[in-house]
DNA sequence: CAGAAAATTTGCTGATCACGCAATTTTACC
DNA sequence: GGTAAAATTGCGTGATCAGCAAATTTTCTG
């Protein structure tokens, strides 16, 4: 199935990601050029191109990577499992893979990676772009699993769409969390926050 | 206070603004270019990025007002009140004032403008953009108002996001109800069950 | 294994965008 | 009125992104 020209594929667009990473990491977002990231992976500035339409996809391609495996996880849960359980799991398996569910302090590079996502305002629109693009997606997945109708129900928009916030707000939350906790169980508690209520702390 | 010189700015900002709408929904969004709106609204080219420093700016311009103005209704709510209250009628306010709280059905062309919102990929990501952008001010406005401290609580972050999103949602779903509701209503339902809770209907 | 067919890479080109800079025009203030 | 501040404008530059067609590489077929 997976000949030498879907093998190469893959290696080039790895290649294009991590060395668009790497540059945007060691040199500053904006003194990175499409030519300089195509030149680092060793393929034409034109074939850039053929695999991300913006400068910015190449740096959150991981991040895209990620949005996409929460929604096919979300697909793969067992179908009596209760929403909110299929949910967390879902979102929370591809942080989990990157940033350790335990006490590993996850490797510095990749903890930089994410924080530029959030402060590089344009890789931070480019983030917000890719994770709502999917959620039409999501809204599917959940209404099929609570077996409404995705076009006339609110509920799995609604929810489709802040559990991704919330998401966002965990993640943001950790990189400036001072000490430093585990993202897991902070993503977990997010969306247990959002299934059982926000009402204001002190009232 | 509002010598010439502000009104001045204040009626080209319109100008570039409404103008790049009346064109985009004419000719369609890539058939408009920066050139031409600056045209139509009768000033050169450069000092459109004066005032917007990106095509779609200025066509989003509505939308970052809404959004700003939401964060500015919150300020001023009555110290007192408890925050769900203020929330939803700070977020619903600038909606209110532009698609009508009542039966009153919405000009079809503001309809078009905001439906080119969601539905032109470009659009909806400068959208997204500036409703995210502007969340910081929104955690920090809900954390005076709580008493929490915006840097160390999840929740006063946690809120705005999902607000943020609960609104997108509401709007979204606004746009493809048939037949039409009227959308004041929908998005305070939707902020009343982001904050009582998202359990899944059937269980 | 040879050669055709299909997919990918590449260079070239053109349209557009966004901004720095300096000159010009417009507004504000005394 | 005259000067200082602010806004507009034109010009030039660098960069992004996509269409197209030629060249290269991989796959398929006899």
């Amino acid at each position: 199935m997976t000949g030498l020209r879907e093998r190469k594929k893959q290696a080039t667009r790895e290649a294009l990601m991590t060395a668009a990473l790497r540059l945007a990491l060691a040199r500053g977002l904006e003194n990175v050029r499409v030519e300089d990231i195509a030149a680092e992976a060793g393929v034409s500035p034109r074939t850039y191109n053929n695999y991300f339409s913006s400068k910015y996809e190449a740096i959150t391609a991981r991040h895209t990577d990620r949005v996409r495996a929460s929604v096919a996880a979300l697909r793969a849960r067992p179908p009596g499992e209760p929403l909110w359980e299929a949910l967390t799991e879902a979102m929370v398996r591809p942080w989990a893979e990157h940033a350790g569910t335990t006490d590993t302090a996850p490797p510095p590079e990749l903890l930089a990676g994410i924080r530029m996502l959030s402060e590089e305002p344009a890789l931070r629109a480019e983030s917000l772009r890719v994770a709502f693009a999917a959620d039409g997606e999501l809204a599917a997945a959940i209404a099929e699993r609570v077996g409404a109708d995705p076009a006339r129900d609110l509920y799995p928009s609604l929810v489709a769409v802040t559990v991704t916030a919330a998401v966002q707000a965990g993640v943001a939350h950790w990189l400036r969390a001072d000490p430093p906790v585990p993202l897991v169980p902070l993503l977990r508690d997010c969306l247990r926050a959002l299934a059982a209520g926000l009402p204001a702390p002190s009232e």
